[in-house]
DNA sequence: TATAAAATATAGTCTTATCTAACTTTATGG
DNA sequence: CCATAAAGTTAGATAAGACTATATTTTATA
């Protein structure tokens, strides 16, 4: 059976994902743990890790070890880092509970571009250089969340000379 | 055959939002127009109309119109509008292009929960009505991403007072 | 070390969503 | 007004991804 070389699908890069997080952790990656893991029954595990193997991103001896390949291991970190981009904007920035910025970002992970990631990393980026702690602006929205209103100050500074 | 009252699966929204938007641009909705906007076979579309006539969402007669109802209505007009704030985010904040946000929002809007949405949008607002008709920090961020580097005076108040 | 329990695997079913091929209805231009 | 083209529908195939029920292997323990 030759190899397939497709793009993965959201599920599979799910179940690659979880090898990788499980393995991050420090544990040996078990098709139970996965499955907890991603709520599903060992029987979609197993399909998928047959799925996966097919791909060239894991290698899974039957009743036993379950390891990424070099292949997998990039991919699932370039998921996990999508991911971990993801939350930290829907947290840090929109100012989203933690639990639903996780599940959001568990979902858009598999769908956002290439370019439209670098530049969510280069806005995150952004915001952790710059000089103060939190920005200004960040503050201010999140002032604006609250209370609904700006806070006095924001949006005073170049251009719109007149109000100055 | 009992109405289906489940969340629509992401084909059906696509489906259900490209009768909307058919709609919006004045033309009243064929198969055809349908299946040429989601580049889908015609089989595909009849299929898709069926499951949304089950759910309550569109009225299609056979060889007919195909309308929404009331409810399919208010559906597609969330999905477009996730749309197109998704859409607005990734062209003015990130600067993505044009072509790359469309395709992002049109997967994304399928998974956005709401509370993220009703963030987005209050970023969204927060950026245009900025007392300046632009932003400096999203100035800023442009040059960031355009040159590398921070401009000038960026991050230069409130906060860090040491500095200033 | 035999056996029960836990973990894993297989077989087979269901749903969703797509397709192709073939058929039916509607629209149109001589 | 009717022949033919265009549009729409139906039937049947396929693939992915989940499930349940059952079988097999491994591990733990009495």
């Amino acid at each position: 059976m030759n190899r397939i070389t497709q793009k993965l699908s959201p599920s599979l890069e799910d179940y690659l994902e979880a090898v990788y997080r499980i393995s991050l952790n420090g544990k040996i990656p078990r098709v139970k743990d996965i499955s907890a893991l991603l709520k599903v029954k060992t029987p979609s595990v197993v399909a998928a890790l047959k799925a996966l193997e097919r791909r060239g991103m894991v290698v899974h001896e039957k009743y036993g070890y379950i390891e990424l390949t070099r292949r997998g291991e990039k991919e699932a970190e370039r998921i996990y880092k999508t991911h971990m981009v993801l939350k930290q904007f829907f947290e840090k920035v929109l100012g989203v509970d933690s639990s639903i910025a996780e599940e959001d970002a568990c979902t858009i992970e598999h769908y956002l571009n290439q370019d439209t990631f670098d530049r969510l990393v280069k806005f995150l980026e952004f915001i952790e250089t710059c000089p103060n702690q939190t920005p200004f602006w960040l503050k201010s929205f999140h002032h604006y969340v609250e209370e609904g209103e700006r806070p006095p100050g924001c949006g005073k500074r170049n251009g719109n000379k007149k109000e100055q």
